[in-house]
RNA sequence: GGCCCCGUCGUCUAGUGGCCAAGGACAUCGCCCUCUCAAGGCGAAGACACGGAUUCGAAUUCCGUCGGGGCCA
């Protein structure tokens, strides 16, 4: 229930994403967008999307682009921002730093702010100092009082002044969708910064404006910001602006507990993405970090979730990032896609690992949707299709030593091969069913189990002991292929 | 250093005082199926961080300790 439900009981649900590009999309970010994007779509609100670029050195226009490539490869849509435009723009904060000066004029007049003209060197030293001594490192106050004599003699000496907040005195209580109240002392608050001398604002002085401005109704965002949500608290009501819902969820952890970084392993949306990661696969893991439904449910499609999602599920421990089970999972929902979505994907990858062409003729699109077939129940990525089916599309074999070693070095195997290489060569119509006939009959021939005929062929024709239904795999890769790998493989032994 | 958050199987979690000698999923192990590998089926192992207090009764409430993480620089 919000707390002003009079005036706000017609008012429409809006949240917000707004990351920094100074990278890719994060996994991290892609579920903090994710919670928004579901809480939104749950309420029938509005996502916004916002660009924080106010830090001009990190910032690139390519991070900008990969961040909503990302965003829209995993079918999170935004209803403003970049390339939707709408009614609170602009929604690049660099293009929004007059709006910040307005507002920061506003509060020098209302005299909630104070220039500091201590320079950050000074502040470093002051800050060592006080280590040195034990003391708190704090800021000490020492511009809050400044006479209009002193200041005017500090900016004849050149110094350009930055905006200090006045913390008042007392308590400042978060009220958290997802912790409960967290109280804050504002004593241990020091008088902080809201504008830089560099003529930047920080950014808790300018996510405040932004989302004042931008009628964000509830603000979900990572654990990593609750500390600085009470200076946030306070700037609004200085500013006399309305407070949002606030919800901090926890964070997604490496294996080794601390925040999921690159020592971790992939933590792009994007590399996910090349890996041959299923966007919805993807979603419905990261929504599993952080949110249950109840004891069972695991699988979720996305209208489900939609309907389901509510932050009173969302649970406040920390999450570690199990690639495993987001292995599991996309395996899962790649048994559960159509073949012809696959073959798609397939494409790609064996077209970029040069199987294929990626504008495939009818012939290789027939071999390419077959191969899918059989191999989509046994492949975790889409690039499994490279490593597990490349033999399909390969002109010759290469055996796997171990393979080789322990299934062609029998005795029986040449007679054997002979034997399977005029047999199939004469077998019409050539399928998987008369495949199966003549090597289960010549086995049962010979008086030896299917198995024993099996492997060493499976060896032949795939180059290694482990491959898909071997008559299957002999119908995909036909009848003279077939022929001509055994040949091969009896010149070799 | 100060402040804040968090603490159920290896991992994600269910659990909001009795339904819990703690349930599900991934991973692990075994069996079945079987031409191998997967998939699938069946089964096993595996946790309430610790110590107090409240209560007839605590994973669930309170306090402390310990541990992990984050923020501020």
């Amino acid at each position: 229930m919000r707390r002003f439900e009079g005036s706000l009981i017609m008012s429409k649900v809006r949240v917000r994403f707004a990351p920094s590009p100074t990278g890719y999309l994060h996994v991290g970010g892609a579920r903090t967008v994710l919670f928004n994007w579901l809480f939104a779509r749950h309420a029938g609100g509005s996502l916004i999307l916002r660009i924080e670029d106010t830090d001009v050195e990190r910032s690139t226009e390519a991070s900008v682009d990969a961040i909503i490539d990302s965003l829209k490869w995993l079918e999170l849509d935004w209803d403003e921002g970049p390339g939707v435009g709408g009614d609170y723009g602009p929604y690049f904060q660099s293009e929004r730093l007059y709006i910040y000066r307005e507002y920061a004029d506003k509060l020098v007049k209302s005299g909630h702010v104070y220039p500091c003209y201590c320079t950050p060197e000074e502040l470093n030293e002051a800050r060592k100092a006080a280590m040195k001594q034990g003391k708190p490192p704090g800021y000490s106050g020492k511009c809050r009082d400044l006479s209009l004599e002193e200041r005017r003699s500090l900016e004849a000496e050149g110094r350009q002044p930055a905006l200090r907040f006045k913390v008042p005195e007392g308590e400042t209580v978060v009220a958290d969708l997802v912790r409960g109240d967290v109280i804050f002392r504002n004593e241990f608050t020091e008088d902080f910064v809201i504008f830089k001398s560099d003529g930047y604002p920080t950014y808790n002085f300018a996510v405040v404006v932004d989302d004042a401005l931008m009628k964000i109704t509830h603000v979900i965002r990572a654990d990593e910001h609750l500390p600085n949500t009470p200076k946030q608290i306070m700037i609004y009501e200085a500013l006399g602006l309305e407070l949002p819902e606030f919800a901090h969820v926890s964070m997604i952890l490496g294996k080794d507990k601390t925040k999921l970084s690159k020592r971790h392993g992939a933590t792009s949306v994007t590399q996910y993405r090349d890996a041959g990661y299923l966007p919805d696969a993807l979603v419905n893991y990261l929504v599993l970090l952080g949110w249950a439904y109840d004891a069972e449910q695991q699988i979720f499609g996305r209208e489900e979730l939609i309907e389901k999602f509510t932050l009173d599920k969302v649970s406040k421990n920390p999450a570690i990032f199990d690639p495993d089970k987001l292995l599991w999972m996309n395996g899962y929902y790649i048994r559960e896609t159509d073949n012809e979505t696959l073959v798609d994907l397939a494409i790609d990858h064996l077209s970029r690992a040069d199987l294929v062409s990626s504008m495939p003729n009818n012939e290789e699109l027939t071999k390419i949707r077959a191969v899918v077939a059989i191999l989509k129940e046994r492949i975790r990525r889409m690039d499994d299709i490279v490593s597990q089916g490349d033999f399909f599309f390969t002109e010759e074999v290469t055996y796997d030593q171990a393979a080789f070693d322990k299934f062609l070095t029998r005795d029986y195997v040449p007679e054997t091969f002979k034997a399977l290489s005029t047999r199939l060569e004469e077998t019409t119509p050539f399928n998987r069913e008369t495949a199966e006939e003549v090597i289960r009959g010549y086995a049962k021939e010979v008086k030896r189990k299917a198995g024993e005929v099996i492997h060493p062929l499976r060896v032949a024709l795939t180059g290694r002991s482990v491959s898909p239904g071997i008559f299957e795999v002999v119908e995909i890769l036909g009848k003279d292929t077939c022929c001509r790998r055994i040949d091969s493989a009896l010149k070799k032994l």
